[in-house]
DNA sequence: CTCGTAACTAGCGTAATGCAAGTTGCTAGC
DNA sequence: GCTAGCAACTTGCATTACGCTAGTTACGAG
């Protein structure tokens, strides 16, 4: 019926139905972009996003994990510690986000 | 007391924290990737994203035109219709979601 | 007047989030 | 040996966001 008589149906981005599927999620952006700096531990990157609980840097953790864009080492120090790093894959997410960031500064009202 | 012993804290980028502000919500991102093929009316969208809503793109139309991504313009035809249009700032994410959609396709099996 | 489309809005249940504590392992003080 | 404190999580409950189903107003067809 409606085959031609009108503009194609617009259809939604499989790529970006997927990247919005783990970004889409609160917190989800800020972990990467703070892993993004360098990687840290668990007290670290609660402390860099204000507003973070645990229970949620947590899950996110886990998740990012579990997605194969981070990985957890466990450092065997006496303090028990734990530091989390970009695979390459969250790596290659790094011109996607600065294109976010700078995005943000032009429009945003976040520039200084 | 923590200033210089050990590595700097790590800050969360405030540009990336106004950007997760409003891509960090479910839909909103896929939205405005619609838009950025061409305007649409409200039907177009909800057919084009699998699985939203009514409700819920009313309410991110709503959230994006207040942000400024976005305008809603009233078609004056007999059969009433509202068509959005992404306005210069949601334009200019289009450099940003291309960058995540081409990610997605290299880091996350999306790719066809 | 009934059916169908378009564009929303309203009400209600469920899943995601936010908040505060609790747990475990080691260090510091007395 | 005891309390106190930090690190890294986990658990339980309240709030919020989200998903689903309907309901509303307006127009064209039959």
């Amino acid at each position: 019926m409606d085959d031609d008589c009108r503009a194609a149906a617009i259809q939604c981005d499989e790529a970006l139905t997927s990247v919005f599927g783990v970004l889409g999620k609160r917190w989800t952006g800020l972990v990467i972009g703070v892993l993004l700096e360098r990687p840290a531990r668990f007290a670290e990157i609660a402390r860099a996003i204000p507003g973070i609980t645990e229970s949620m840097l947590s899950a996110r953790l886990t998740e990012l994990k579990g997605a194969g864009l981070l990985t957890r080492e466990v450092l065997e120090g006496p303090p028990i510690a734990s530091l989390y790093r970009l695979t390459p894959s969250g790596e290659a997410l790094r011109p996607a986000l600065t294109a976010l960031g700078a995005w943000a500064q032009a429009h945003l009202g976040t520039a200084g």
